[in-house]
DNA sequence: CAAAAAATTTCCCGATCGGGACAATAGACC
DNA sequence: GGTCTATTGTCCCGATCGGGAAATTTTTTG
């Protein structure tokens, strides 16, 4: 996971497997359709918090992982 | 984690423990001191891409874990 | 394969805001 | 005071986002 464009993907298959339209989620999620579609394609200049706030609706959790950590 | 402030105060904690300065980890990113200023602050509203580019550049792995499912 | 239905993507528009450089300011520490 | 780091103000071009509908693509059905 490390550029937009995995995101983007992720973020679709997960959709997908919840059964939910672009337009579903995008209500869900607090933001436009034409956001989540720009999402989705791994447009690199979406808002940031926007995009989490997808993931959120998804029921994401998002790990970062630092170098020499463990999982947090 | 889950909003953007809690990105912002992760950044700003491994950029000290990797004893950088605001600057040297905006220029080792590619992005400008105002941007990681404000991400550190936790702004919702910074680009996706470049959070993610600092990220790299701290050399933090993002795991999104999707409910129901392993991490990977 | 064709037709129909559903889902996705693009278009239009402009108010709004990001974020770059640069300089000035504010803290922190000695 | 002197020095280093962090934050903020200003200027301002260019890009984002959204709502609704049209256009396109994908899926379903006969």
């Amino acid at each position: 996971m490390d550029d937009v464009t995995a995101f983007g993907a992720l973020i679709r298959q997960e959709r997908k497997a919840q059964g939910l339209r672009q337009d579903e989620l995008a209500a869900a999620s607090g933001v436009g359709l034409r956001f989540l579609v720009e999402l989705e394609r791994g447009k690199p200049t979406v808002q940031f918090g926007k995009a989490l706030a997808v993931l959120a609706a998804l029921g994401c959790r998002v790990d970062v992982v630092r170098p020499g950590r463990q999982p947090g």
